[in-house]
DNA sequence: ACAAGTTCTCAGGATTTCCTCAGTTTCGAG
DNA sequence: CTCGAAACTGAGGAAATCCTGAGAACTTGT
């Protein structure tokens, strides 16, 4: 369960097991966070920033699914993909979309499995949704690849939204969920507040890291009036979710 | 029940136990739309843009059924139909009509077990329709395959297209009907206001996302007048049908 | 062409969520 | 033990989200 576990056998090969992911964006800033924080989780990345370029790319990277901005400076995103798939590749593909998109432009995207995501977004939104994506169309990553995050007596429904802990069904707000999962993934290891600001976060909240502890309050609150506590702050360094175990 | 379990295994060959079906369309957009959307629930899908093409694919590809527009460049699509039967073929055909075609045209179709949709059409009501034709002609995709979709005490018979709660009758409107199925197909699983949208309206509906809320509202007003409540609002992600559950 | 049923838009109101802020508490270095 | 920095938490206003009724626009059958 440990991301880190999963990439630390692997760097820029291109073969290994890893599923690959193609991010195609011309707004450099944004490829590369999506790339650094999807690498960084465990796949296998490639960027393009124009349409040709990501056909080109996908012809011999194969990817398993794409990351596309549905406004490139060549060709639209849809394009982009019916060209794609008529080259008989099977692939699933979360399209990237500013908010105020026309709502014709973004109907019948979540058709065939795929999804799409709204600029700005949250990274482990966005993260979350790839894995869906991945899990709709077939694309297993393990074997026990259900949908479900667990620590210790907590268990977090990605299918269902729903987190229930010692089989208490709690109430959580998106943001709350959000932030649960964030900590639930990096269970054991200590996460700073910027981190927990970039990944639960929408990229563009220009807000003090402080929220980080109301909501880490409001967590508390709901699922730490159980006992043992799961959520320990590291002072001066960040948070940290474990089980307090004997000693 | 679950569209995703059917569809892990198989990929592009040819030669599997899936059900076969030729879509036949000469607008681009139109024939990937709904390929992409029977690949998804678990159909073996190739389309075909002419008349002549049609039958070439079908000569090998040997559908089980065609999803066929009556208006194509070279030849009309009952003429296709015809050819194809005259060889042999005992196929299944479902027609995509413009909505002002003659009456005279379609009437006497459905004699054949055949039956007709038309454009713009709803993804829920053609995948229904199709699969209600091949119930028909005998193509029998599984076991367990019953014209009856069933959660709780609620009932929803395709074929009469009735619903029951807890044995009463409750008369719903088609797009009622049609968004009360894909909530119980998806029994359980968050399903956002997108998803819904992209399966229940017809595919060139150019409007607000807020009129799901409104017919979610209409069906509680005709399922939900029963205890306990079965479809239940996810804040900030979409709508979930489900048994409210001990705790 | 009328009546009934259906679809869709819209807007007010209820609720929940998000975020800021500030007073309080806790921690740990010295 | 004392003090300052860091963290906690409640309050509250702004914003987002959802619900629902009313009515306009459209369809259908008679």
């Amino acid at each position: 369960m440990n991301n880190l576990k999963e990439r630390a056998a692997v760097e820029n090969s291109t073969v290994n097991n890893l599923q690959r992911i193609l991010v195609v964006d011309d707004e450099n800033s944004i490829s590369e966070l999506i790339a650094t924080s999807l690498r960084f989780v465990g796949f296998d990345v490639r960027t393009a920033a124009t349409g040709s370029q990501a056909l080109t790319i996908a012809e011999e990277f194969k990817p398993h699914a794409l990351i596309l901005d549905v406004m490139l400076p060549d060709q639209d995103g849809f394009e982009v993909c019916r060209q794609l798939r008529q080259d008989g590749h099977s692939v699933g593909v979360l399209f990237l979309t500013a908010k105020d998109t026309v709502e014709d432009k973004i109907a019948g995207l979540t058709i065939g499995g795929d999804d799409y995501v709204t600029k700005p977004f949250s990274l482990e939104e966005l993260v979350a949704r790839l894995r869906a994506l991945l899990r709709r169309i077939g694309v297993t990553e393990t074997a026990i690849d259900d949908e479900k995050v667990r620590f210790a007596d907590l268990e977090l429904d990605e299918a269902t939204h729903e987190v229930r802990r010692a089989g208490h069904m709690i109430d959580l707000s998106p943001t709350e969920f959000l932030l649960l999962r964030y900590l639930m993934i990096n269970a054991d290891r200590v996460v700073s507040k910027s981190q927990i600001l970039d990944h639960v976060w929408q990229y563009d909240f220009r807000g003090d890291a402080g929220i980080v502890e109301t909501y880490v309050s409001y967590l508390r609150k709901k699922i730490d009036i159980y006992e043992p506590a799961l959520i320990h702050t590291v002072r001066g360094v960040g948070y940290r979710m474990r089980i307090p175990a004997g000693k």
